[in-house]
Order: structure tokens, then sequence, then C-alpha cells
DNA sequence: ATGAAAGCGCTAACAA
DNA sequence: TTGTTAGCGCTTTCAT
């Protein structure tokens, strides 16, 4: 802690002074920057046409010192992803703008980290609110705020005594799955993540359902899920791995592949090539997320509304800080596809015969 | 304005809470907080052991308001773009913990939100600092800023009133150029964004620096420029259209090319598939940013230290933070070279003949 | 409708 | 080394 140095020069002008060329009290010039009714017409234009010439904005650290709130809230993000929190949190900084609320980031490296931000961040009492991003709550602080009743929205994970906003996961599978069976497609695989995941849990769900409607038997074959551990196989080499383990089949191979996330089906499309077969005239593929990646491979895929998530966390967040005592609740939002190239019809080879059997 | 809740029940330790315990007056106790030396070893620890019993942490707002400063900072940042922010933030944000500041974010949508965000944010002296993005500072804010001597940082822009923090695109494009000349390339051609813009120009000039000191005559006809002026036309689609004018010079085509950006390259690249060119064997291709697609599409490209760009930019606001009266320092990162397989020695083609003229 | 005054939780100057 | 006190700029009773 060093001296601290005055800003030179120029103050900004408090209430006071333009209590003082206003020829008001201080209480009145409040009133009016609260929009309390009881001030006069008249008043209130002199007073706001002083405060204008002084170009007067109100102090918010002394605001939210004595109104005990302090319009702004935390965004708790995990740093190592990026760009779709930066997508939410393009919702949510449009909605907090109509809330007058200011925006504090606190990104995690380690999820270590967390918890001491959360301390420092809450306890403070320097934040309002919090946006809770893809990260387990940790139990202690889950316990503290619950019982607090500190306003808590969870982004993108789940628990059961906070506000929660999640994708239907299922869902976007089996727009993904469908998507492919209206191509018209029959040998229709699902490259997945690890299964211990709740995502490609889900994901799965939605696959086995649109297959199941439309009649078409799952191979088990052609149902393959990574079982690695980093980042739950959501990652690039996954992708790329079991893309071979499909290439390995020759013609066995499915004409179509269901991918659960975008980055593996990076990995998937690497693998094709390499194996010298094209995307989509050799297999289609789906993906999941719409990362920017995505469109630059060209990745037919499946879209969080991100924005709109980002928004409705803000607007829920607002809400809970306007009544403590709301119960939680749990939103669920529609994910979309996203047709580009990597997903045609399937191309009739050699018209030899129809696959046999799909046990 | 709503009636506002208070938080139910539980209410935050003061010092006063802490003095009384710990009989001592709160000016010990605020004594103990800001590591004041005259506070006797047993006081201080009778004091710490109270306020930890009771959780205490310090009211961030009314700390700042008794000090006059804040403890956080701004960043205004434009919300189009991602990756590079984000890493850039990581740094930033890794230094302000050391410095135990906050980070308030502001996504600018419009140009116009420039204004409205930093006449709020720092005239209500919410912010003891700011860290400006990519983007010209508004003439009235610098001229503003600079008279009141507020502590502002540029970050990947340039004005000569505020510290700055650019990167050497000149020395990335020399880096790049170098690459392909001592893989052998002889015919390397340079595909440009829009020469208007300040990097397009620095990078333009690395190219032709390269290009001289390895004494190989530059081919007007190898060096493209976009005149798009949508996003200075770094972007894909005049990468991919400058490419096919490349392409169009069929044998007389460069061996190599650097590409003024990552973007640009992913462009360059589909437009080379489409034609049923193969990168790196018939021509080798060099970036500019590494952004992610860039590893995805296994670009050699030059990188731009961002985290250490961030961290520099905290540290210096701090700096300035402590002595509003240092002069504008602008300091240049050097970026390096990220080698991947888009570039690869001169394929030795059916060697007919030495490439003649090169006017 | 308006002014005066008492805090909000803290820092810092002043005494002791 | 310590306690006391006067603000920091604002909101919010309580009178008037």
């Amino acid at each position: 802690m060093e001296a601290l140095p005055e800003r030179n020069g120029y103050l900004p002008p408090t209430i006071y002074d333009i209590a003082k060329r206003a020829k008001v009290g201080i209480g009145t010039v409040s009133r009016v920057f609260n929009n309390h009714p009881s001030v006069s017409d008249a008043t209130r234009k002199r007073v706001l046409k002083v405060a204008n010439s002084l170009n007067y904005q109100p102090h918010p650290y002394a605001r939210g010192l004595a109104r005990k709130r302090t319009n702004s809230i935390l965004a708790v993000i995990p740093f190592f992803t990026t760009f779709f929190f930066l997508e939410i949190l393009q919702g949510v900084q449009e909605k907090l703008g109509e809330l007058d609320c200011d925006l504090l980031l606190y990104g995690v490296h380690h999820p270590d980290h967390v918890e001491s931000s959360l301390r420092q961040n809450v306890l403070r009492s320097r934040v309002d609110g919090i946006l809770f991003f893809s990260m387990a709550m940790p139990a202690a602080f889950a316990k503290q705020y619950a019982q607090m009743k500190t306003p808590v929205v969870l982004i993108d994970t789940y628990n059961k005594d906070f506000d929660s906003l999640t994708v239907e996961n299922s869902f976007g599978a089996f727009l993904a799955t469908n998507h492919l069976i209206s191509l018209g497609h029959k040998r229709i695989g699902m490259l997945n993540a690890n299964i211990e995941s709740l995502p490609a849990h889900q994901r799965l769900k939605g696959f086995q359902r649109a297959m199941n409607e439309a009649e078409i038997p799952i191979d088990p074959l052609y149902v393959k899920k990574s079982s690695s551990t980093k980042l739950d196989g959501f990652t690039r080499e996954a992708g790329y791995e079991l893309m071979k383990e499909f290439i390995a089949l020759g013609s066995e191979m499915p004409t179509a592949i269901f991918v659960s996330s975008d980055i593996q089906a990076s990995g998937a499309l690497a693998a094709l090539t390499e194996a010298g077969l094209r995307c989509p005239e050799d297999i289609s593929i789906v993906g999941f997320d719409d990362i920017e990646l995505a469109s630059h491979l060209g990745i037919t895929t499946i879209r969080q509304p991100m924005a709109e998530m980002g928004a409705f966390a803000a607007g829920r967040l607002a809400e809970r800080m306007n009544n403590l005592n709301l119960p939680p609740t749990h939103k669920m939002f529609m994910p979309s596809l996203v047709v580009r190239k990597s997903s045609a019809p399937p191309v009739v080879r050699s018209v030899k015969q129809k696959k046999v059997s799909l046990v």
C-alpha cells in the first residue's frame, strides 16, 4: 500500500454543489436523481439544469454504501473456454445495461480460485448477485449462499438450490440425428464424448430417441464413446481417434455420424481427410455447439441460443435480487440446427445391395 | 426503483463489531487491515483473530469512498472480436489479482456506446483506471482524460497522449516471410488486407524488408491487397477472393504466400482446396495472429504474446495509478513464429526451368 | 414539497 | 501505540 495520490485538479461535483447552486437542500437533489415523486416540477427542472451544466454524475460507491446495494454483478467463468462465454456475456451485458448494472468479471484458471473469488466479492458485499458458469458450485458456498439467500444464477450447470439455465442437450441431439435421417441416411452412427458426463449422456439419449422414432435400428458398432477423462472426451483428439475406428469399418462405415461436439468433429474431419475420405460425399457429419470453428470448417451443427441465455440469466438474476425469496427455477433452452456443408444426402454408391444385418 | 429488500438475517460484521470484541478502537482495526506499522504485534494478532472468527471482510465500497479510490479498473473491449481479448484479459486478471483489484468489463457493440460507458464509469469515478482495446479513443474523451490525468492504457491501438502497447506487426511479417525464405522459397507472395489499415501497412513493410534483405525481388503480381472496407479486409472472404487471383496465375503461382491474418488464411485455404491444390505441397501459407482456428487448420502463423501483453497492461496501469504524472510510454511487443504444417520447403516440380522474369 | 440530520463502513488526521 | 473524530457522497427518515 503506497501513498494514494489524489486525482489532480478537477474534483467531480457532489450533491452539495448542485444543492447550493440550485438553492435547494441536498435531500431534494437526491430525490431528483432517484425519481422520487414528491419534487415539484419546477424544482426538478432547476436541479437537473444545474446538474447537467456541472456534468454531475452520482457517485456509485457512495450510493452503494447508503443503499446497501452495489448495482453490479459478478460473472464467474472458467477462463479456459472462450467463445461460448463471450457470446453469453454479450447477452448478459445487454440486459444489464437496461438495469443500470455493472459487470465484474472473474475468470477462473484453477478451481481453487473459485472459492477465494466468491468469498472476496460476495462476503464483502461488493456485488449484488452472481452468474456462475459451467462449473459445479463448490458445496461450501452452495450451502452458505442458499442460507444467506445470495442471488445466484447458474449457467450451463445445475444445482437444485439455485436458479439455473441449461440447454436441452437431448433435444439438440435429436435435431441433429433427425436432420441426418431426413437427408435419407440409414446407416447413422454417433461419435460421443465420455458418457460419464451429463451432456454426453443426454446427447446419446437424443440420438437414440430420433433413431427409435424413425424406426432405424441402432447398430452398437456405430455408437462409439470416448473413454478419455480429459475434458470428458470433448476434445479434438478424442474425435480423431474415434473416427479412425469408424474408418476402420471400411465399407461397413456409416454414411452419417452425429458427433457430440464441434471440437470432436474437427478431429473427426482430420481423420477423414487423412484417410482420403471426403465429407459430405463419403460421409456426413453433424456436430454440436456451433463454435466459431464450425462455421469455418463448414460443419453442420447444433447451436445454443447464447445471447438469449445471457439476457435471460441477467434478467432472472435481477428478479431474484428484487425478491430474495423466489423459489429456484430451472430453465431449459432449445438449441437449433445450423445446416452447413458437412451434411448431405447419402451418395448412392455402386448400388450393390442394401446393408443386411444391423443386428 | 423498487423497494430494496435487505439481505435477510445475516449482516456482515463491520470494524465496530471487531473493535468491540477485540477491545480496541475502530482506528486500530482499520490500521490492522491496512498494514499500518504502528500497531503492536499483540494487538494486531488479537484483532486478526477476532476478525477471522467473524469472517470479517472490509467493505470495498466504504473503503472506496473513504480512500477515494475504488480498486477496480474498467476494460473497454469491442465485443465482436473474441479470442484475442479473452487471452489478454487472462493476463490482465492475473496481474490484477496481485494488485487486489477488480475487473469491470464493458463490451462495446456499437462505437456510440463507448462514450456513454466511459462517461458513466469514469466521471462517476467508479473505476481507478481504464484499459482500452483496439479502438480509436474518441477525441472528446482523449482530451478530457489527458487533462484530468485519468489513468488509461491503450492496447492494440495508439494515441500519443496515453500509454499504449501494440505488437510489432512489421517484425512479425518479417519473421513470417523469413521463415518462407529459409525454407527455400523464392517465389513468395503476400496476400494482404486493406492497406489503408495500419496493421496491413506494417505487415507489408515487414514482408518487403525480409525480401529485400534476402535480395529476392518482389513481383508486384505477387502482392495482392484487399480493397474491402469490411473489417479492413481481415476477413475470410477477402482471403478467399485474393487467393483465387493467385490461383489464376496457374503455373506462375508463387510457391509460398504470407497472408496478413489467419482468418484470411482460412479463406485462402478454402480456395486452394476448391481448386484441387494442396497446402503445403503445392503452396506454403503463413498466417498472422495465431487465433484458435489456426491451430485446428494447422496454419503456420505469427503469434502475439497476449497473456504477457495483458499482464503488462495491467502493470502499467497500476504504475500510472500510483503516479499520475508519468509521461506516456509506448511499448512494442515482439511476436513469434509458430510453425505448423501449412509451410514446407518448395517441392521441386518437374524441374522445367528457373522462373525467368520477376520484373 | 422541502430542508435538516442521521447514518452506510471505512480511512486518516489529530490527540493523547 | 492507540482511541476519537471528522469526513467520503449519498439515501432516507423526520420534521416542517
